[in-house]
RNA sequence: UGCGGGGUGGAGCAGUUGGUAGCUCGUUGGGCUCAUAACCCAAAGGUCAUAGGUUCGAGUCCUAUCCCCGCUACCA
């Protein structure tokens, strides 16, 4: 058995404040990370948890650019939408701070300056593109021409979005700036480079064959692979006016590049909140140090911040980074640009005072060993048949029966059976074995094992039937409600670490305090005599009608994005005036609309176009039933040539407009006009 | 293209060093009726993506192929 640490740090993935948090973000980082924390608190152990708003880089500015605002308007906004939506989750950091403080600002400079002065980089003069007329140096993605590899002529700097080839912006034909439209120039500029292949020998021993059992097979493997490739220098600094600027002179218009700045924001926060024993958590042998994040974070919490710390010396490293996977939603992969998402902060109006209902089934599904869906079926599921059914109505039983049998009153425990004895016997293992899973970072299972107590507390009941014994055994009564109290009092520690308020509530309605985790499990949490409250219900059932709307809510989300992103046919080449005269288009009023046997598509239309009725076959029935067609105005293309479709002779062509989701709509007049009216 | 991770009963997930495939939910049958029609018991249901190979024996190791995700805008 491994020495206990004397100390823990934990961090969880700072938050990029370019936008709100959503459910993916809570399920793969702020979730396990409060619950391991929650978990080693009530342990006794020492911990501090940091996070903060993650607030520099390109894209803050192009938002800001966009939205016509300043940069620091933009984080301000998210920051404080980041900070309240954790807060509302109970997420229950030590520190919530933000690289744009002055803190940050001085700590990265000093950590810059350390390496810098101890010749732990290297100095490199790049061309980058430089747009004159904005006065600045181009991110690789302000920048848009002409493919080399397809010519869409609006690929960007670093990728061609239409055959996905990367680039770099000096293979685009024709580059334009996105600020100004200019052509931009390759300019000389000086920037600092951590030369990470120097870091490779030391990164093999240290992650390759130190921590190929403990660290996560997604982690470990991503990493070992990043290594074997080779390690290349890797720019720190930036041309942008957005960040930590460059301590050094001479390095005006340049910043702490965003990756280089961000994990020192861990070290800062900390210090921040609590500036004289920060140093204790971060350089102290004794501390364990965790980073909690994402799939798409890995390398830079395994091998350059690691390096990082290495070249200043003096920093502890992370003793485990459990990245976990991505959670889909419905299906589809969630997205912050095409509003596919579920937000935290709008959960939470529409779930008022059920941010544990989230917390819970986020934990149960959470995408530890592989990408995982949310869907709201599921969390109506998981509600009503997990927390509702077992947890809750566990609780509730064992309360109401004590206030309907004993005044409230927990009763004194007789003589112990063989099945009291068991209970009480598989009580005392959960709080070790729930332990150990959090410690191993298996939040799910260790939730599981939680649910697996109630289950207990069910059977229990169920097996002893103290409803039916009342009536000829009080005491045995008593004794058997004593110890079903005992578990639902164990539940109280228990559930704290993954369903906080729940916990409390829990809590409350027994009058105890969630006390040392070691001390949860024991027989004798509730004593004889001891007065409890009303029984309220811990979970509300969620019904069809509310998931439905959630869902419904998502799909007004996806048809939005469909019309909004979809692209606009291009022009096509310009014909004559002549040209246009030939097509003879009139107004028609469809008379008579049949659906043509054995097709899918195909209706049978008879359109009066004044002076003749003409039969005309038209491939819409997917979107028109023949009764929404009778009686309706529509535009005719009269002197297209005759095509016989399925043995019927088509005399002409309805005109529809499609939209974006390949909808149809009819062509109608402003307001009706005689049949056979022209249009021109 | 390359590298990493993943593809397991109707749904969502576990499967540690190869040895009879598990859990939760759902379904079906039964029991109970204290409880938010909740609880308890039992049963049915799986070619472990596909095709080969190693082995006495493979979900678990090897090879090839297919699909999803990440590294690759935003983004955990």
């Amino acid at each position: 058995m491994a020495v206990l640490p004397q100390r823990y740090t934990v961090t969880a993935a700072l938050p990029y404040a370019n936008g709100p948090v959503h459910i993916g973000h809570l399920a793969g980082v702020y979730l396990p990370a409060d619950i391991y924390v929650r978990y080693l608190r009530a342990a006794g152990r020492d911990v501090k948890f940091i996070c903060g708003s993650d607030e520099h880089g390109v894209p803050i500015t192009i938002r800001a650019q966009k939205e016509g605002v300043t940069p620091q308007q933009v984080v301000d906004k998210y920051h404080a939408l980041i900070r309240d939506s954790f807060r509302d989750f109970n997420v229950s950091f030590d520190v919530y701070s933000r690289t744009s403080s002055p803190t940050h600002a001085a700590v990265s400079s000093e950590f810059f300056l350390k390496l810098y002065h101890n010749g732990k980089f290297i100095e490199q003069t790049t061309q980058q593109y430089f747009d004159e007329q904005a006065q600045q140096f181009l991110a690789d993605r302000y920048i848009v021409g002409t493919c080399p590899n397809c010519g869409n002529e609006n690929a960007y700097g670093d990728q061609c979005e239409r055959c996905g080839t990367s680039l770099s912006p000096t293979e685009l034909i024709n580059p334009r700036s996105m600020l100004s439209g200019a052509h931009p120039v390759l300019r000389d500029t000086k920037h600092w480079f951590l030369p990470l292949n120097e870091y490779e020998p030391w990164l093999r021993e240290w992650i390759v064959e130190g921590h190929k059992n403990d660290w996560k097979t997604n982690v470990y493997g991503q990493c070992k692979s990043w290594i074997d490739q080779g390690l290349h220098p890797r720019a720190v600094t930036r041309d942008l006016d957005w960040g930590v600027p460059v301590p050094l002179p001479g390095a005006e218009g340049k910043v702490l590049y965003v990756w280089f700045d961000a994990p020192i924001g861990y070290i800062s926060a900390t210090k921040e909140a609590f500036p004289d024993e920060w140093e204790l958590y971060w350089k102290d042998a004794g501390s364990k140090l965790v980073h909690f994040i994402g799939k798409d974070n890995i390398v830079f919490h395994c091998i350059i911040f690691p390096a990082m710390l290495k070249a200043h010396g003096g920093y502890v490293l992370p003793d485990n980074v459990p990245a976990n996977e991505f959670l889909n939603l419905e299906g589809d992969k969630i997205s912050t640009s095409r509003n596919w998402a579920v937000w935290l902060h709008e959960y939470l109006q529409d779930f008022p005072g059920q941010a544990d209902v989230l917390r819970y089934v986020l934990c149960a599904n959470a995408p530890e060993t592989k990408d995982n869906d949310f869907t709201w079926k599921d969390f109506q599921a998981r509600n009503n048949n997990e927390l509702v059914a077992t947890l809750g109505n566990f609780v509730n039983r064992a309360v109401v029966l004590t206030h309907k049998f004993f005044e409230g009153q927990v009763p004194a425990a007789g003589e112990l059976l063989e099945i009291d004895q068991d209970a009480l016997r598989q009580l005392a293992v959960f709080p070790a074995k729930i332990g150990e899973l959090i410690d191993n970072y298996r939040f799910r299972d260790a939730l599981a094992e939680v649910m697996n107590l109630a289950r207990l507390g069910n059977k229990y009941l169920a097996d002893t039937q103290p409803w039916h014994l009342i009536k000829t055994d009080a005491a045995r009564t008593g004794t058997v409600l004593h110890v079903a109290l005992q578990i639902a009092a164990a539940l109280v520690p228990l559930l704290g670490p993954f369903l906080p308020e729940s916990a409390e509530k829990l809590g409350t309605m027994l009058g105890v305090e969630a006390g040392p985790w070691a001390a949860a499990g024991r027989p004798d949490a509730l004593a004889a005599g001891h007065q409890l409250r009303e029984a309220a219900l811990l979970f509300a059932k969620i019904e069809d009608a509310t998931v439905e709307a959630q869902v419904q809510k998502l799909l007004d989300t996806k048809q939005a994005n469909l019309l909004a992103n979809a692209p606009v046919a291009e022009a096509k080449p310009a014909v004559s005036f002549d040209d246009f005269q030939q097509m003879d288009l009139r107004v028609g009023t469809v008379v008579a609309a049949e659906k043509v046997a054995k097709t899918k598509k195909l209706l049978k239309l008879t359109v009066d176009l004044g002076l003749e009725q003409r039969t005309i076959v038209s491939g819409i029935a997917e979107h028109f039933t023949p009764e929404q067609l009778i009686g309706q105005q529509v535009q005719v293309l009269l002197n297209l040539l005759p095509r016989e479709l399925k043995g019927i002779q088509s005399q002409g062509m309805l005109l529809m407009a499609e939209n974006a989701d390949g909808s149809l709509a009819l062509m109608q007049p402003g307001k009706a006009v005689r049949n056979g009216s022209a249009i021109n």
